[in-house]
DNA sequence: TTGTATGCGTTATCAA
DNA sequence: TTGATAACGCATACAA
């Protein structure tokens, strides 16, 4: 490995100037002895550091972000914007799967922690994430859904209830009386909401709504809702993800059932993905380029002194085929 | 910060002692003392730095890998495969998403040497990637597909030109005599090798080849795909990746065409997916689960000495709907 | 079995 | 404008 040493020994200089070139300070660098060390590291190929530098510097530049499944196209769109913005700002991603598990998550956040990223974005698999070890350790966190009261994580998220409501309130208008609410497991975050907001939505009005459960997983999603359509279906199915929605598309298909006209279907993530779904999937549409700026700026731009921050963003309802609007 | 230096004050042992206890060595520890450096560790809630330890050690357990896109799910699946196999070794995974662009590989690449990653694997936009730094790095190197002779890099890959026959030889079985091929771009890896590969397929059949390329994204897939279908269309396409499949899929539909039946198509990953597409893809399936076990293995095991090899894992053909089989 | 002291490659302070 | 040199937190050779 070529270290700032042989750079400065080939430039004739120490290494106190070789730092002072790469960093263009804090001291200034006569312009030859500059064109010196710059020559000679690139001579040598010399590449810094980074674990040297951030040992020394405090800071890692680089930030950490934990989701449930990567795979899930929300949550790879969500890295996929978060890589863009850290990338721009010179630091780098770091993505931790956890799989949908609760030890996982944790050893994620571990992980993160012993290698000192500098903030962390997090998408919990629990509505009441307990964050071992992340207050004593002064990392920044911004989760992106409600978190319980008190916690030191920042909160960056849409108001899902309203979101639910939203869906639930669409559907209605388009005269469907037997709604069907297929989210996550129970206690994954969100999950109360989306029914609250259902419940808001329907109340007074003369509709039967239903509610299931599935993994967030398009394949079980598929599952539960060929036996739910084997039976007494609704009319409309409103689900809280997109990849939940996916495998009722497909159910739905299985079934020989035609999407709208035999049921609705709505998303819940509005991933471009919804857009060459057959048919296209109407959804409610997170603000992922939002969710990703705010992370970063939130993270990273954060005095230490800032307490926790709830932010709650718009969302928004993109109507395509898969409801009956188009 | 919680340092060992905060651990051994507490437990009334040195830095050293606290190393031994949480490397299991190189030196014993009595179990009273041991037992003391765990509780003081556990009380002050100690997380060793591992820029630190990585800095000392000369390894950071971790290791990179540079796809084109995150948001591809034969990428996303390969990631989550890697991931998985990296902290069952207890090794992080960085990823790095190019966008499909060579200069963004480039800085991947540079930002992991910097971060002394102890391997890197490689899917390259480029069919011949310069891999700039790597070589002076002394960083291990695997490339998920061909790699041009003399690279210092690994290369761990299906037989591309087989694979490729295999497709159109069954789409001929089927007895379609005009059979399009989607491709990616004409200098990305793996393009060549597919035209090769139909071509020996259908050599003397009396069968009709066309291609066309399109970017690896689905929604640039259904563009190419829908002027393509408006015209004379082919009754098969062969797709070089999922991805494009799925474009494929959806522009058959728009364009209301039964799949199969005015239509068939195949795709080129086989990710899990393709089984819940509508209708369901046959496609050729790449050895996801030994691609990451072995990528990681030739990083982390290999020799200092040891050369770059050349591996060909088998693929297969996975019939389902799409191409008339079920 | 334990402690001391040095090195890993940077950054940045302080003198020169 | 530059150069020694002391951190940064940990691992480990060597001494005790």
């Amino acid at each position: 490995m070529v270290t700032a040493r042989d750079v400065a020994e080939r430039a004739g200089t120490s290494t106190a100037v070789v730092s002072y070139v790469f960093n263009n300070g804090p001291r200034p660098v006569a312009p030859k002895t500059r064109q010196r060390v710059l020559d000679a590291a690139a001579e040598l190929q010399y590449r810094p550091n980074a674990l040297a530098r951030a040992l020394s510097a405090g800071r890692t530049f680089s930030i950490g972000i934990v989701v449930p499944h990567i795979r899930n196209p929300y949550f790879a769109a969500l890295a996929e914007q978060l890589e863009a913005g850290t990338r721009a700002r010179n630091h780098l991603l770091l993505i931790g799967d956890s799989g949908g598990d609760s030890a996982q998550e944790q050893s994620h956040l571990t992980s993160f922690i012993e290698r000192q990223v500098d903030g962390i974005v997090l998408v919990s698999v629990r509505s009441q994430p307990e964050l071992v070890g992340l207050d004593t350790a002064g990392i920044p966190v911004v989760a992106l859904h409600r978190m319980p009261g008190g916690s030191r994580a920042s909160s960056l998220a849409i108001d899902s209830v309203a979101a639910a409501a939203t869906a639930a309130g669409h559907l209605v208008s388009h005269g469907y009386r037997s709604i069907g609410v297929l989210t996550g497991p129970i206690d994954s975050p969100g999950t109360e909401e989306h029914l609250i907001g259902v419940a808001e939505a329907t109340r007074g009005q003369r509709v039967k709504v239903e509610h299931r459960t599935s993994e967030i997983s398009r394949y079980h999603a598929t599952e539960v809702t060929s036996s739910w359509l084997a039976n007494e279906r609704p009319r409309a199915i409103y689900c809280a993800t997109d990849e939940q929605a996916f495998g009722v598309l497909f159910a739905a298909w299985r079934a020989g059932l035609s999407v709208p006209d035999d049921l609705a279907v709505l998303g819940g993530d509005g991933t471009a993905e919804c857009a060459v779904t057959i048919p296209p999937l109407s959804a409610i549409q997170r603000p992922v380029p939002q969710l990703a700026t705010r992370s970063i700026e939130l993270l990273l731009d954060a005095s230490p002194g800032d307490g926790p921050v709830t932010i709650t963003l718009p969302h928004e309802l993109v109507r395509r085929e898969s409801c009956g609007c188009i």
